[in-house]
RNA sequence: GGAGUAGUACUCAAGAGGCUGAAGAGGUGCCCCUGCUAAGGGCAUAGGUCGGGGAACCGGCGCGAGGGUUCAAAUCCCUCCUACUCCGCCA
C-alpha cells in the first residue's frame, strides 16, 4: 500500500511513475478532495466527541451528588445525532480510499528500466555455457513420460488438467532438489527454515498483494472463513510478523520456507499446456528478507547471488533479467528474473523471481521495527526471492542433462540425495 | 463435533456501568547507597494509531476483534476469533 501522506505531497510524480507500469492512475487526485474532507470531518467530529465526554463526566458528578441532569441530557440530544452521522461519513470514507490504496500498485523503483512489457526487459548477465548435442533434444515431457517419471493422464483422473504424478526417480528427483536447495539456504546462505501452513486467510493475502485485485488468481476454500491455497511461500513467510514491531536486534530476519504453491492460472488457457512449466500445483523453495529500509537493496542482490548458487551449483546455464516497468509485479517496486536455458525451446523460461516490495506489504501488514526504544515505528522492507522453482528445475535438469540414449545423468551436487548418477 | 472456562499494558494480575487510561506486583530504564557484587532506597514506565498546532502541547480511538444498548461501557447484550479443560472422533 502506498503511504497516503506520499501520495498527497507527491500526486502527480506518482501518478507518473506508476503510469509506466501501464495504466491510468489519475483516480488517485481524488484521494486529495476525499482526504481533505476526511480531515475536516475528523476535527469537527473530535470536537463533538471531546465536549461530549466533557458533559458525560459531569452527569456523573451530578448524580452522585443528587443534582438534576434532565437539562444536561436534553441539551446533548442533537450532538449525539451529528455525531452518529459524522462517523458514518468518516467510515465511508476511510473505506473509499482504502480501496483505492489496495487497488493501487507499488512505485516502481527509480531505476529500473522503462517498458511496456516483457519484450523490453533487459538481460544483465547470461552465465553458464549451453549444452550442445548431437542429436535432437526432446522436452522434458517426452523425457519424462518415456522415463516413466510423470503420469499425467492419472493426474487428471485424480485431479484435472494441469495437474501431474511424479514417479519412481521423478518423484524422488524433485524431493531431492527440495533437500539440496533448502541445504543450501540454511546451512550455506544463512537462511531460517520455516514449514509454513498451505492454507492462508484473507488478510495473508491481502498483506502481500493477491487480494483484493488477483481474487481469480486463487484457490478459495469453499468455507465461511475466507481461506486460501497458498499461492507462494512468500504469503505465509510475510504474514508471519504481520502486526509486529520487530525488534532491530532481529533485523534482518532471513527465512526460508518449501511450500507447495497453487494457482488457478486464470487467463493462461492454452498457454504450456504440455508438461510440468505451468501447472496449478507446484513446489518451490522461497527466500524471505525483512530488512530496515537501508539495507534492502543491498539484500536484493544478495537474494539474487543466492538464488542464482543453486543454478551454479546445479550447473544449469541461465541468464539474468530486469523486469521493465510495464512487467513488474504488482507489490514490486523492483525484480530480477532467472530465467534457465530450456533446450527443446532454444530459449530460456523463467525459473525464479527475487522481488524488493519496499515498505508496500509491510504497510499492507503492518509489520514495523524501531530504530531505538523510544523511537517511532517505521515499516520495514520485505524481500521475496525464488530459490527456486522445484517443477521448472526438474525441466531443465531433464533437458540439459539429457543422453542420446534417452537417459539423464544427475547433477553431481544431487547424487547424495538420488542415490544415483543416472536416471534410466 | 458437543459442553464449559477465559482473553486487561513487556509479564502476572485487580477491576463487575460514571470518581479507572486502568490498583498492585514483577520486569525494564534513570538516580542514590555500597570498595566491587548481592541486598536496599528514590523516581519513571500504554504501547500504538489518527487529527489539530511552528512547537510546547492538546484532543479522538483504544481493556482479543467487530457490532449494539446507554448521556456514559474493561464492566451489560450479540456475533466472531483465540487459548485452555472435559467428552466424542482422528493421522
Amino acid at each position: 500500500m502506498l503511504d497516503l501522506r506520499k501520495v498527497k505531497k507527491e500526486l502527480e510524480p506518482i501518478i507518473e511513475r506508476l503510469s509506466l507500469r501501464g495504466g491510468d492512475f489519475r483516480y488517485l487526485r481524488e484521494i486529495i478532495t476525499l482526504d481533505q474532507e476526511r480531515r475536516d470531518i475528523i476535527v469537527h467530529l473530535e470536537q463533538l466527541k471531546a465536549a461530549k465526554n466533557e458533559t458525560s463526566k459531569k452527569i456523573g458528578l451530578y448524580k452522585r451528588e443528587g443534582k438534576d441532569v434532565r437539562p444536561i441530557l436534553e441539551s446533548i440530544e442533537s450532538d449525539k445525532e451529528k455525531i452518529s452521522s459524522l462517523d458514518q461519513r468518516l467510515k465511508s470514507i476511510d473505506s473509499t480510499i482504502d480501496e483505492m490504496l489496495l487497488n493501487t500498485p507499488n512505485i516502481p523503483h527509480q531505476e529500473i528500466p522503462v517498458g511496456k512489457d516483457e519484450s523490453e526487459n533487459i538481460v544483465i548477465k547470461k552465465v553458464g555455457d549451453l549444452p550442445t548435442f548431437d542429436f535432437e533434444p526432446k522436452p522434458h515431457y517426452e523425457i519424462g513420460v518415456n522415463l516413466g517419471l510423470f503420469d499425467f493422464e492419472r493426474a487428471t483422473k485424480i485431479a484435472s488438467s494441469r495437474f501431474v504424478v511424479y514417479k519412481g526417480l521423478g518423484a524422488r528427483l524433485e524431493r531431492a532438489l527440495i533437500s539440496f536447495m533448502m541445504d543450501l539456504h540454511t546451512e550455506k546462505h544463512g537462511y531460517k527454515e520455516l514449514l509454513l501452513p498451505y492454507i492462508v486467510n484473507q488478510d495473508s493475502m491481502t498483506a502481500t498483494g493477491q487480494l483484493p485485485k488477483f481474487a481469480e488468481d486463487a484457490f478459495k476454500l469453499i468455507d465461511d472463513r475466507h481461506l486460501y491455497l497458498n499461492p507462494t511461500a512468500e504469503v505465509p513467510a510475510i504474514n508471519m510478523h504481520r502486526n509486529e514491531i520487530i525488534p532491530l536486534e532481529e533485523l534482518p530476519i532471513h527465512y526460508s520456507a518449501f511450500t507447495t504453491a497453487f494457482r488457478q492460472e486464470a487467463g493462461s488457457a492454452g498457454r504450456d499446456t504440455r508438461g510440468i512449466i505451468r501447472l496449478h500445483q507446484f513446489n518451490k523453495v522461497e527466500l524471505i528478507k525483512f530488512t530496515t529500509p537501508d539495507d534492502s537493496y543491498k539484500a536484493l542482490d544478495a537474494m539474487l547471488a543466492d538464488s542464482e548458487a543453486v543454478l551454479k551449483a546445479l550447473k544449469l546455464p541461465y541468464q539474468v533479467i530486469e523486469l521493465c516497468s510495464g512487467d513488474l509485479g504488482f507489490s514490486m517496486a523492483k525484480t530480477y528474473d532467472i530465467e534457465v536455458y530450456i533446450p527443446s525451446q532454444q530459449g530460456y523460461r523463467e525459473i525464479g523471481s527475487i522481488s524488493n516490495a519496499e515498505d508496500y506489504q509491510a504497510r499492507r501488514g503492518n509489520i514495523k521495527f524501531k530504530r531505538a526504544r523510544d523511537a517511532k515505528p517505521e515499516y520495514v522492507h520485505t524481500l521475496n526471492g525464488s530459490g527456486l522453482a522445484v517443477g521448472r528445475t526438474v525441466v531443465a535438469i531433464l533437458e540439459n542433462y539429457q543422453q542420446k540414449d534417452g537417459t539423464i545423468v544427475v547433477p553431481e551436487v544431487l547424487r547424495p540425495y538420488m542415490n544415483t548418477d543416472k536416471i534410466k
